[in-house]
DNA sequence: GAATAGTTTGGAAGAATTTGCAAGAAAAAT
DNA sequence: ATTTTTCTTGCAAATTCTTCCAAACTATTC
């Protein structure tokens, strides 16, 4: 690996973390800490991030500063695999519906210029693919959830009642044996177009969504194409879908 | 293989892999070290790539956010003040339409906490009031117009013809005493439902609009209720603009 | 077809850069 | 105040870069 591409690594990861310290980032590009260091100044001094101690953090400019936590270091790894995977199931040049939420967010990352054409109600998302000139990004009117950067409410729901694609990659708060559930009762509208309105539907869980129920229940099993989960979902669960004929992708998280 | 096929696998290559080690290339091209460093070098002065230590990387434009905004710094000072000048016109819990384009931008920063409600079809604007959570902040549907980050096509029309606000803040390409024009094709029918949707128009410009003319026409001067400008716009125009019954405002930058 | 001039290729030596480590300084934590 | 952690600095080892050179190849001329 040369000297660019760890620190673009770093950078990435960075913007994933929100902040790191010095042993996870050396970790993660296989560095020793000092280098790791010398990394850091080096692009503190671009500006892109600033150093503190025992790690570095992301120096967010005015934009993209949605609360919303693909910043979330805790599931990061899962996050990161499983959006791999479901990035992975999706054909070059299919048509693509993003669900807003964090999972969905690893999965656009891994879709930037494969697919042809994507639509997607989350800011963040708009953001990600928004510069990435190749691809026709279509956003859905709406009036915006705060912290989460999602367009929400009538115009969001009629926007996507008049959308189809070929895949929908759908995130969710909880799945059981009854259902899929979600916690958000403005997002359950529009999920439900969403549905509606692919031809195939992907649903990315983390292993803690397994077993547990949200408030408000989004759709049937039968309506989900295939699951793509971590390696850590429970296996009861995992087999007790396959057995009721639901396809389940357990997504192998794999270092640098 | 000649050595211009060469030099082209090796630029696809890295189109691809974004990255690659010296020894990478040169075990795809089946060439020596020496030969890809000696490619390399030629090829950058082309302007594809970028040589790093160890190998090279493709040179991105990296347009990670949208290219304009905050980066441009072109007649920064005026516009800053056109935005505070254009913002005082706005009542407190007004509704308020918000142009995409440069100058619309800064006049959104003054907007900020006070306007009721805002719609617009600018992704940065959306950025912006998207985390200030105290707003109603309506973002219209659209496909993202890569560079600039503005939602445009028939959803973007279909949204703005629904909607009514108080006050709409408009930009454009040039104004002149036939009238106001703009650049971009795809804008004109946005705007236009943008100019029927509200109560009140403000025009925002900087002085090197004015005597312009854009390639498309958007509107006549009677359509325009305030045209806000900054102190050196020529002062023939603004005359003849008020002259005609044009209310226009001279914003003054305020320096330390 | 052979000889010659010019270009390209692969390699080697020395220069420059980068990397990892360790010791002392500085900063947090207790 | 002391202990622990982290940061800086200096240094030697390793890697990579530049520069030069000889061999191989191409094209041109006789």
């Amino acid at each position: 690996m040369t000297a660019t591409e760890r620190q673009k690594r770093i950078e990435e990861y960075l913007q994933k973390a929100e902040f790191a310290s010095l042993e996870e980032l050396s970790a993660h590009v296989q560095a020793s800490i000092s280098t790791v260091r010398r990394d850091l100044t080096s692009l503190e001094s671009f500006g892109n991030l600033k150093r503190t101690h025992g790690g570095a953090r992301v120096v967010t400019p005015h934009t993209d500063e949605f609360a919303f936590s693909a910043r979330d270091t805790h599931q990061l790894e899962e996050k990161e695999a499983i959006g791999r995977a479901a990035a992975a199931l999706v054909q070059p040049n299919e048509s693509v519906i993003i669900d807003a939420g964090t999972t969905a967010y690893h999965v656009a990352l891994h879709l930037l210029n494969k697919a042809q054409m994507v639509v997607t109600n989350s800011l963040p998302v708009a953001n990600l693919f928004g510069s990435a000139s190749k691809m026709e990004v279509v956003v859905s009117a709406g009036v915006i959830y705060p912290r989460l950067g999602v367009l929400v409410g009538p115009l969001a729901v009629e926007t996507f009642s008049k959308i189809h694609a070929d895949v929908a990659i759908m995130s969710a708060g909880g799945i059981a044996l009854d259902g899929v559930t979600n916690s958000h009762a403005l997002l359950i509208d529009i999920q439900r177009q969403m549905l509606r309105g692919a031809r195939k539907i992907i649903l990315c869980l983390d292993h803690t969504k397994f077993g547990r129920k949200s408030t408000m229940h989004l759709c049937g099993l039968d309506d989900v194409d295939i699951i793509v989960t971590d390696s850590q979902a429970p296996e009861t669960m995992v087999a007790a879908l396959r057995e009721r004929g639901n396809e389940v992708v357990l997504a192998e998280k794999h270092g640098p």
